[in-house]
DNA sequence: TTGCGGTACATTGAATGCAAAATACAAACT
DNA sequence: AGTTTGTATTTTGCATTCAATGTACCGCAA
């Protein structure tokens, strides 16, 4: 396996409630925005130092990301970022189809008007970064939509589920994101609204088929994307 | 909450590998098993003193089932063994469904007469044990089937999103399994038996609804069993 | 140059120590 | 009796230390 050693500075946690927590959303979003490469071996003595704060804080902190499936471990060598295979993208995708119905199935009875604006408000900010190309907000929009929808499943187990789900593909949406053509970004605005629109009208069943299309849309993108990394 | 503070005893661990995993697994079945009831608080100091090793594996293990749902924590005053509502049994279920059809799904097109052979021996040996009234027995014989499936698929994320989520349950399952009728118990091997059958003609559609039949119908009992708690 | 050994170094795993927060308990007051 | 307040104890969170294991580097010989 490839073990990369170098690793990104982190800025120093000032205060925290709990630092554990802070030192695992820090890696976390250093992991997710790609800048620890999969493979990067995580030394809790350096990230300890330039964290400052101790091996333990660390120790318990790269254990949830070890649960999340971001990071894996090898006794008594230390714990690496996960490489994803092709293979493993497929399966993500696969369950989280599955699981992003089940959403819809939970979140159509619970629709409210706020709820329909929020996510159309969402839509039009889409549309906005869409033309101004503002390709990272873009992003963020598109999480915020799909966790809207989550919450409003009210289903806790599937959204912890779910959620963990695209945490451990993120940087591969992230990546492929910052490459979308403009069609691609208009086709990704336009399949968000037809969403709200099957959503607004209550039909499950059609709610979810819309859903399943959409989530295999972004599949076959990423895929394309990941082969050409290859 | 209520708060459980009369701990059982847990042997001292003689050796292992890794203290923490060992010490997970240990509080892992104590938990499944029904030794630590919901609300247990699990005293740092207190489960190290009894399996004699010192505060820090132990909290790495506490960690784990964390993120297994098995246990909560609050700040600064710590890991409480998680209570079941059964609005999260349903929810459980539901994702299940969805999940164990996936595996099925993923299972059939790997089939083979050794896996036949397998699962066949499974179901006989629970048909003996549902004639020998071995409850303990039957439930293992019932894990081992679904996880035989599980690996069939050969899609790990799957495997581990599913097993933990049976795992969050398995304390109801196995108090549930010990008040089986014999009718019951004779109906959950017919069930099996059925589910081989299916799988091995290799139609994934009705092996998948079969498999789906025999979910919701272990949640139906799960909760008439829940139900009679309250 | 390449393969091999041995030693120094780096890193994890675990135990212990210490401070801060939460809890329990008892005394005082209403 | 019930409530409040102050104190002792428990328990967590974090830091530090030590031991065991794994890794890397350097010299040396083929």
């Amino acid at each position: 396996m490839l073990v990369i050693r170098n690793m990104p500075k982190l800025e120093p946690i000032v205060q925290s409630e709990n630092l554990s927590d802070e030192v695992a959303r820090r890696l976390r979003s250093a992991i997710k925005g790609g800048d620890f490469p999969p493979g990067t071996h995580l030394v809790e003595q350096e990230i300890a130092r330039q964290l400052r704060v101790s091996r333990m804080p660390v120790r318990i902190g790269i254990q949830k990301l070890i649960d999340e499936g971001l990071v894996f471990k090898e006794p008594r060598r230390g714990a690496f970022v996960h490489t994803f295979s092709s293979e493993e993208l497929d399966e993500v995708y696969s369950i989280r189809v599955a699981l992003e119905q089940l959403v819809v199935q939970f979140a159509v009875p619970n629709w409210s008007s706020e709820v329909e604006a929020e996510l159309e408000g969402i839509v039009g900010q889409m549309r906005r970064a869409a033309q101004a190309d503002d390709r990272q907000k873009g992003f963020e929009l598109d999480t915020r939509f799909h966790s809207i929808l989550w919450e409003l499943s009210g289903h806790s187990i599937l959204i912890e589920v779910v959620s963990s789900l695209r945490s451990r593909i993120s940087r591969f949406l992230a990546e492929a994101n910052d490459v979308l053509s403009p069609a691609e970004l208009n086709h990704h605005v336009a399949a968000h609204k037809r969403l709200v629109d099957v959503l607004k009208q209550g039909d499950i069943e059609r709610a979810k088929a819309t859903m399943a299309d959409h989530i295999l849309d972004a599949h076959e993108r990423i895929k394309r994307y990941y082969s050409y990394l290859d």
